[in-house]
DNA sequence: AATTAGCACTCTCGATTTGAGAGTGCTATT
DNA sequence: AATAGCACTCTCAAATCGAGAGTGCTAATT
């Protein structure tokens, strides 16, 4: 890759600063005026044009403006990604509507989306914290009607899941609390995937319950579950870029379609540690659907314990000088909450 | 209001037929082909003139063909609606696939908003099932990380919430559950509204903790809460009256904002009894932003036990013959799986 | 009395044209 | 190396146009 000159570098991030405003080619007049910079736009039209030789720009059409290439995001990107701070006074807004939240991890989830999505006019997704290795920490178990029972279990990490049992026969309260003192005694602690070498308990309905409890914990580590929040779907329909409702359908339509979200920020952040951030620009050839959108991603959580990816999604010129900074800010509030919340052993 | 002759109802029901195919304005000529009437399109003509007149029809421009108004669209709902029946076979896939979901609400309410947006290919919406009058069922404290304890409140009608709670200091799994139980039997099957008038526990811990639930019951009682499901936000996007996207944003702007939303479908139903169902056409001058949209609604679930809401939003020439029959029968579906999960006394 | 054929009239919609303006690239000049 | 000047390109919005779709009315027909 050929160097860039001091004055190419300025002028680059200049053009990019101007299309993710106005939403239109930059030109050389205009950034002139606009930056009041000390050349004249032929200069500034010669420096264009190696820029666009070396793909960083692009003209949409013979003599129009330049716009960005995605390449030229990039450069963008990784040179404002290190020293973007979120001002002093908007970390305190976040973080004051955070602790005065009612505190369960449903309404952080929820309030995290909707900060998210505010702050960066985008569309937000964030998953719910869930542990790579689940360890078993309680069940309870609750008679409703007749052979109903509710159960609930409960993991090391703050995981719960709870589902309505249906019993062959009804059982009594009572049978049920000692069924779930035995079982808390003989899982506790204990690592999910060891479930299967367990001794079979005497109790018939001690191993009912067992197998159904086996069955939960299967399905729900298997299909990677747990609920995906987002916010904000209707902020991108306003971008311009979108005007071709077709377009927009697509992209959003990826956020309807949980299980394909889901894949997509797990392949996107596979290689990204706790608190690093990853701006995937223009579906980086991997998603046809989001050929015109960036998102920008993060994971936030205990490393090994429980972990969670938060995201935002927008146009290709989305504000990254305000969505970096959020995503970052955001994920470090989620983590110190997940972290204050562990459930111990 | 003037009486329809035999003639010009069934010619008012074919074009808003027409219209909901086409989308566009429907012409004598074209329906005279398409439904083989024994007329020439002349007569149509006149029969079109008279029902504009009396407010059924409306015509775009001068000379364009004729669109149903919404007194129009009311007209055909109100005839349509008694014997609209789902077709067997899609009514066996249908529950089918209730059956053979996992046995939780979290699960049904997804199940069922996925299924009622795919079928009527618009934008479906559901509260989950809540009591008008909550009781008091079951708690369970389970202790967590030192000062952190993990509540689950169950209620009869088997609505849960949980919640974790930070105390003063730490206390042992051992006191918390000898709290849970004595509050238990304190508390068991009292109706939330009573809460009040109890006598102050002796233990410094059942009390404080006392005060947490009645501070959750309330907190959950008020804001009405308890999640709304969604799916196929994007199936409306691709409507032609959407192009213009600003319509469609402000339409879908409303699905975003959960409160009023919940307004919204708790006022358009609170004269509808469980299994009767409601179409807003046009936003009934209530709702602005739904000017061009319709909402087939319905209640669900057991009278004065656990009730919830259900509905499918789209253009106001929404296929009324499939989504009308199609939520009636999702509601009484979900009815009588409330009803299998109630949770006894 | 109801229906229909015929016709003039209206209005939309897409295609085409046009001109202004924005912007560039190149060349000659400073 | 930077810039002024200029010819050239391309877009975009507005204006024009004609075909086609559809109506409403009147007069003829059943």
């Amino acid at each position: 890759m050929i160097e860039l000159t001091e004055r190419q570098k300025t002028l680059l991030l200049l053009i990019i600063r101007d299309h993710i405003e106005s939403a239109k080619p930059a030109s050389s007049q205009k950034l002139v005026e606009k930056f009041h910079l000390d050349l004249s736009p032929a200069t500034i039209r010669n420096e264009m044009a190696a820029l666009t030789e070396m793909g960083y720009l692009r003209q949409p059409h013979t003599s129009a403006g330049r716009v960005p290439t995605e390449e030229g995001y990039r450069y963008f990107v990784s040179q404002m990604m290190p020293n973007a701070e979120l001002p002093e006074a908007v970390q305190h807004t976040i973080s004051h509507q955070f602790h005065q939240s009612r505190a369960d991890m449903d309404q952080w989830m929820t309030l995290a989306a909707s900060i998210l999505a505010h702050q960066s006019q985008g569309v937000s997704v964030i998953t719910a914290p869930h542990a790579e290795q689940s360890r078993f920490k309680h069940v309870e178990l609750i008679s409703t009607q007749g052979r109903q029972v509710l159960m609930v279990l409960v993991f090391v990490g703050g995981e719960v899941s709870q589902q309505i049992l249906t019993l062959a026969e009804p059982v009594t309260q009572e049978r049920l609390s000692q069924t779930a003192t035995r079982l808390n005694a003989l899982l506790a602690g204990l690592a999910v995937d060891k479930f299967s070498s367990l001794a079979t308990p005497s109790d018939p309905l001690d191993q009912d319950i067992l197998t159904l409890i086996l069955q939960d914990v299967r399905r729900t580590s298997e299909s990677n579950s747990g609920e995906i929040y987002t916010d904000g779907l209707t902020n991108v329909l306003s971008e311009p870029e979108f005007a071709e409702s077709d377009e927009a359908r697509r992209a959003l339509k990826i956020f309807e379609e949980r299980s394909t979200l889901r894949d997509l920020l797990a392949r996107s952040t596979t290689n990204t540690n706790i608190g690093g951030l990853q701006v995937l620009i223009g579906g980086e050839g991997e998603w046809e659907e989001l050929r015109q959108c960036s998102m920008v991603i993060a994971r936030y959580g205990v490393s090994g314990i429980a972990t969670g990816t938060l995201g935002v999604l927008g146009p290709m010129r989305m504000s990254y000088t305000k969505t970096i900074p959020t995503v970052r800010y955001v994920a470090g509030l989620l983590s110190n909450l997940v972290n204050d919340t562990i459930v111990g052993e």
